[in-house]
DNA sequence: TTGTACGCGTTATCAG
DNA sequence: CTGATAACGCGTACAA
């Protein structure tokens, strides 16, 4: 009904390249417990005997097989990280290098990373099939929401994990995350700085926790230099370059009309430029325009570019995620770890004295 | 000197939560291999244990372990995908659609998708790593090159994997690619068909396999058209905003000056039209341009748009990439798969007829 | 310092 | 149709 598994590695031939624990301690005339140890670091090997089996091991391209260690010592030797896809999803442009930071330092401890995607309805299927098969001993949860189910049911189930940012009350697990309030607040000082008193404000949907953290931070600024909130000035919208396109035509049509706009995320911004060439409006100068991450520099017209609030670490932001999830699965009751991580303010032809 | 695995298990509280095919079974009255047969599908289980065993396993929330299944069946169930990532490299702006067309395939299987980035001379170490652990049971290759280390070094391993991309002699095993040819031949004979005959060209490293077909079909197209090849008009550059940017000056500064551009890749493309914007050429009237993916709408002038040669489907890429590297585990024998899928043109104000 | 013997959780063989 | 029993390849108490 079923090829024996040896039928089948001979078929494919492949294995048979793969060397063996017990054929590498019957070439060095060593039992496979001696052998094993020495591997693995073991103090209780005799010098010789290590350098022997190092040498030999190195020779034959020994590798242990990843299935029998994991059932041997009950750990998966992997890590999962699922990001929610949604449609035309690319909100974090450097997630590619968060990604990749983490798979170099996973790679240096022998991990494996698995990468599951999920329409974001079915994630939690998802993490079940990931912890309850043993396939990973933690996962990085990305794109936290201000009430977030995933991050509910791994406390819940007590399960190591990292999240890659905030929720709305995370006191207890570990979190790597970068400042967005105070990203918020940077951006509004800037154009009050520059004399603006009428700031306008077009933000990602408020379950999303980093939208509700800037909108926090650009609220807090507002106040503390005494400046009233417009409420029609303060937009929530959706995640994608159209929506930020409406949202600054509904901004121009104001009257007063907004002298700056701060934008949350970097798709809206993308609109939100758009929209604003469209009418002509000279950024810079009739309006000033601070946006999250910044848009692509040929967004613009020639010779300008958008002033940013940006997270400028996204390669060493993968290490860290990886170091805090591998420490959170080996010292289980070691306090959490919490990393925050400033973002810087980039400056731009885009914003300029108030009019 | 180290925890019993059990006592790990205790210790971070996890395992208790995940049930046993012995503590299944046991519940349930049968044996092991009954219930284990009930579960993978064999015909010789009665009806209604099967029922029982199914409706019991759903209720329990039981999963198989992992390693235990994989070690007694010689398998990894997981495919790695590696990506070499060069400083600042999104070159495929689809390549997070196709990761998860592959994610949703395989997660049907229950399988894993493992992802390894490498830079890329360390590359087939990390081959090395995935292949001998047993850690994968085929890979998936992307961004080929012409020729290819990573390619061979899974033939005369014998190892399966699917390219992404084909590569300089390719007759001989499986992958998925665009016609890269025809979409450069594509974009020349559109621009023929406008009345262009002074044709430049910008070019990716000719090492990678994409630029150097897409170079074939541009030449091609032009001498079918019987247009002379203009050696100071063809430039080769690196992959990149800024060598797109000097590659197009270059092409300003010719005598006489191309009426049309063809760029081979969407990174060097927002680059030779940012170059343009900048000299004040009137991009479609002055200047035609095509770019290989285009780029995004934002970069031209407002209501422009730029011309490109797409390959639409990249989610769909995903999944067929899957798809073909399940049979080639599972079906070694077969013969190889080859799957070309064709670019489509996509106008845009950025073309014109010749001045 | 080394070797023996057993367990990890599952699937496969073979006899009922 | 079902159930003992033996792998799968490695790690590790325990004995020597």
């Amino acid at each position: 009904m079923r090829q024996s598994p040896r039928f089948l590695q001979m078929q494919t031939g492949w294995n048979a390249v793969s060397i063996d624990l017990k054929q590498l301690s019957a070439r060095l005339g060593l039992s496979q417990t001696t052998v094993s140890r020495a591997l693995n670091g073991y103090t209780d090997v005799s010098a010789k005997t290590r350098e022997r089996v190092a040498q030999m091991a190195q020779e034959l391209g020994y590798q242990p097989n990843s299935a029998a260690r994991r059932l041997a010592r009950g750990q998966a030797d992997a890590v999962g990280i699922v990001y929610p896809l949604e449609a035309g999803d690319l909100g974090d442009p450097n997630f590619l290098f968060v990604v990749e930071g983490m798979s170099e330092r996973l790679e240096a401890e022998d991990m494996d990373l698995l990468i599951a995607s999920a329409r974001s309805h079915a994630e939690l299927r998802t993490y079940d099939r990931l912890l309850r098969g043993g396939r990973v001993d933690g996962v990085i949860v990305a794109r936290t929401q201000v009430e977030d189910a995933r991050i509910d049911y791994l406390r819940t189930a007590g399960f190591p994990f990292v999240a890659y940012g905030r929720t709305g009350r995370c006191d207890d697990f570990s979190w790597f995350d970068f400042d967005n309030e105070a990203g918020g607040a940077m951006a509004v000082r800037e154009l009050v700085r520059l004399g603006h008193r009428d700031i306008a404000c077009v933000l990602a949907p408020q379950h999303l926790n980093f939208a509700a953290q800037r909108r926090a931070g650009f609220l807090r600024a507002l106040s503390e230099a005494g400046l009233p909130v417009r409420a029609e000035a303060v937009i929530e919208t959706g995640l994608s370059r159209r929506a930020g396109y409406e949202a600054a035509q509904c901004l121009l049509a104001l009257s007063p009309r907004p002298t700056a706009i701060f934008v949350d995320d970097n798709l809206c911004g993308i609109g939100v430029v758009r929209a604003l060439l469209d009418q002509r409006v000279e950024i810079g100068r009739d309006i000033s325009v601070i946006v999250y991450d910044g848009v692509p520099p040929d967004t613009l017209l020639v010779g300008q570019s958008v002033a940013a609030i940006e997270q400028p670490t996204a390669h060493e932001a993968g290490r860290t995620l990886a170091d805090m999830l591998l420490r959170v699965i080996r010292q289980p009751d070691a306090p959490p770890q919490q990393v925050l991580r400033q973002p810087v303010f980039v400056g731009g032809s885009s914003v300029g004295p108030a009019p």
